[in-house]
DNA sequence: CTGAAAGCGCTTACAG
DNA sequence: CTGAAAGCGCTTACAG
């Protein structure tokens, strides 16, 4: 192409590739005249600095790392746009990585290797695994890193800034809720393993569920990813057979609409015949028809104060202290839940 | 930190920075034996090459821009991350940005130039406004590119490159099916000014409505994005009045969603009192209880050939050719249609 | 098969 | 306020 660079530009303005440099970066070491000259020779030319030789020698991208864990969680693709706005305004762009969610294949290792050779100042991971956490703890020293939606407890020690709602709030804010209604005996469908944020739900729900004295049958969910495929398949073989409770809390509204699903063809109705209820308000749930009662997460909180976060932790280089910043979530109270219904 | 850089590698293993460079980049004009320690070398010290280094020296980032044109429309949410998928599997990693799709600061301009400044191998810009379109060519020398889930009016012979559902065939399948199932007189809702897209959806309804002889009014939007809120809007003021027509065509989705939600608010019953059809088969319209019957747009397809046309044009350099790729495009029924009630 | 040297396009002490 | 020079960490002809 023969593209133009800040040595043509010195030349066209006779000055040096120095004072063209300054003139680029705002340094107030630099004559107002000069800097206009030159800046006004960028324009004639149509120069565009090359980002990459900026990084190089500053060795600052100004680029964020993302690894998304999964596809087809909405969840996911909208926080990578908040994200993504968010970092914008703070004058960050961003690399998007998908990861594995599947143990088997786990990328995420990988990725970070990648972001990091790729030289971006610091990588936001939005998961929840315990496996993921312990990697950007592996990776601390290398990066900076801000783990988001997700905490691991407390207790563990573990070595990484995170921000997330406070899944275990939340989860015993659903319990009281369903007691408020009427419910005593109710299911917690889906939790999770290896994921921190499914283990606070599920013992805040249970805690609550036991001070209330409601009694809650846990069905897990074998996946590492929670799909509206997984709550129906895990919904109809809990609906088939007589159900003693009345109310289905799940640990993500993507199960929550499979048990709708579920409930649909089995001429099920929500909530005449039982109370659904999710957690995450993701998008889907506020639709028409659906209108799912849940726990919200606020996506854009979580990304702003992630982004916040690590850029604070970029600009202050290490530190060796951690923050975990915990955001209080919200019930929405939509149309999938009532009182239970008369039994017979 | 005291970064490891390929200086280090070199002396630990004996050799010249130019063999160590071989090494990594699988370079045939190296012995076995040498390539072997100069890669246990690397392993044993944790060695990660400098990606932005290499891409400044080699001029190629391997790195995909890709410019989301609205937040609120899980359509882009959702084809970003297919996209991301498909460049990852041909070697490319995405560089993920957000234009505004209002008129008055649109960023897109900007944003290209920064990914050009950023040495992007490429640009992928799903977006279907004209101004998006001409801008794309303008940068046509500068920079390979693709328009994806848009195509310009093949007589205009604009020099872009696109990949696109043919939007005028499937808007004609969703006319001739409303017709079979018995609507002589329709609405099409919230045509976008200045799209592509929309206007080739709107061509194609009209054109096979005049040819079965369908009465249709069209309302048009006047927002550059269609959004469930809007949707609501319009069908709100349209519904408040008694209504001739028995079936609504939706330009998008999204639009359609906002019908149901004031068809609902109305206590109105879909397809009971009227028909309701939607364009782009986004995640939500597969929901259960939404189940809108519409046309489907080829997600995945139209991020892997969007990515391999680009990748394509990338490695073959200027050409002056351009390919404009037409996606058959599929009518999805679900439950939103059905013939029109018995008027009394 | 290997290496010395130039170069990618910037920034940044340092000297003046 | 300005510039010459070194340097960021790689790749790539070119010579041997």
């Amino acid at each position: 192409m023969g593209r133009i660079t800040i040595r043509d530009i010195a030349r066209l303005s006779g000055v040096s590739v120095t004072t063209v440099s300054r003139a680029l970066n705002d340094d107030p070491e630099i004559r107002a005249e000069t800097r206009e000259r030159v800046l006004r020779v960028c324009r004639e030319t149509g120069y565009r600095a090359n980002l990459l030789a900026r990084s190089l020698s500053s060795s600052r991208s100004h680029v964020l790392g993302v690894i998304l864990p999964d596809i087809s969680n909405p969840f996911y693709a909208v926080l990578s746009l908040h994200i993504e706005s968010c970092a914008k305004a703070r004058g960050y762009q961003i690399m998007l990585c998908r990861g594995h969610p599947d143990d088997r294949n786990d990328n995420t290792e990988e990725l970070i290797s990648y972001l990091i050779g790729q030289q971006v100042d610091g990588i936001l991971l939005p998961n929840s695994s315990s496996r993921a956490t312990a990697l950007l703890a592996r990776y601390d020293r290398a990066i900076p890193s801000v783990l988001i939606g997700s905490a691991p407890p407390e207790d563990l020690g573990i070595r990484v800034n995170s921000v997330s709602n406070d899944n275990y709030m939340g989860a015993q804010m659903a319990a009281e809720y369903l007691h408020r209604l009427g419910h005593r005996d109710v299911v917690y469908l889906g939790a999770r393993p290896g994921s921190y944020t499914h283990a606070l739900r599920h013992a805040g729900f249970l805690a609550a569920a036991k001070r209330l004295r409601m009694r809650v049958e846990s069905i897990p969910s074998p996946l590492h990813a929670s799909t509206i495929a997984q709550g129906r398949t895990m919904a109809a073989a809990l609906l088939r057979r007589p159900m003693t409770q009345t109310a289905i809390f799940c640990a993500a509204d993507m199960l929550a609409l499979g048990v709708m699903e579920a409930a649909d063809e089995l001429g099920l109705d929500i909530p005449g015949d039982f109370s659904l209820m999710g957690y995450d308000n993701i998008d889907y749930s506020a639709l028409p028809k659906i209108r799912l009662t849940t726990v919200a997460q606020p996506f854009a909180d979580l990304a702003r104060e992630g982004v916040e976060m690590l850029v604070a932790q970029i600009k202050r280089g290490e530190s060796g202290t951690y923050v975990r910043r915990l955001i209080t979530p919200t019930l929405v109270e939509r149309a999938t839940c009532a009182p239970p219904p008369a039994r017979d």
